[in-house]
DNA sequence: CGAAGTGTTCGTCATGCGTCGAACATTATG
DNA sequence: CATAATGTTCGACGCATGACGAACACTTCG
């Protein structure tokens, strides 16, 4: 019996594929998602990602879009008791796509 | 009269959008493409770009994957007589997503 | 135990996307 | 002029994707 579990269906770094990893930033949540996770330091509760933004989905989008994220080899998900704590997975995307990470969080100048 | 032409549809450099470029570069077959372009100096004929590869589409296909590119601002297309020359559009996409081409470029390690 | 909080899963719906062949447009070339 | 070469455009088809609500699972808190 653990206090944190990990969550499947997540790709081994060796397996990252760039195209899936592209597509998975494609949509605009998501990105804005990533985005967010990428100038957190620490892990951020699922839910709460984007309360800062004008994003406003349902549950079960969100919880799709988090898995579309996590199967992509994006995120990573450590339950604790009934909350989800997403993190970005900095050291698998920048040893196997240097630099993508950075490229995609660079805040537009619109 | 001219005897070169540029084709419509292709967003200014300040319309290019993270999310749209992305979704461009998503799929296997235009990421094959654009990488060939990302490593090429000059143009290269549009029928042309993947004849290296183990690729093999329609050319109806293909004109459908240029268009996509085309208009996510990805590509420029210039039209000599019965010929596309297409080139990656490095300048806007560097000022607007500095690194994204590089990282995008970067060789696969399987 | 009962109720509330947090997410996932499932079914459904509309939309978008990748693919193709056929037809077309345009420009060489014989 | 007739034919070939190069791409685009136009349906059509099947499959994937994004969205939602409802139901479920699980933990936490009275």
């Amino acid at each position: 019996m653990v206090d944190s579990l990990e969550v499947d269906g997540a790709p081994d770094r060796a397996d990252l594929d760039l195209a899936t990893v592209l597509g998975a930033l494609a949509d605009p949540i998501r990105l804005t998602y990533v985005r967010i996770l990428a100038r957190t330091p620490g892990e951020i509760r699922c839910g709460d990602v984007l309360k800062d933004t004008d994003i406003t989905i349902s549950k079960s989008t969100l919880s799709h879009h988090l898995k579309v994220l996590r199967e992509a080899g994006l995120t990573h998900t450590r339950v604790i008791g009934v909350r989800r704590f997403i993190t970005l997975r900095r050291d698998d995307l920048s040893a196997r796509f240097p630099g993508l990470i950075e490229a995609v969080s660079v805040p537009a100048e619109d």
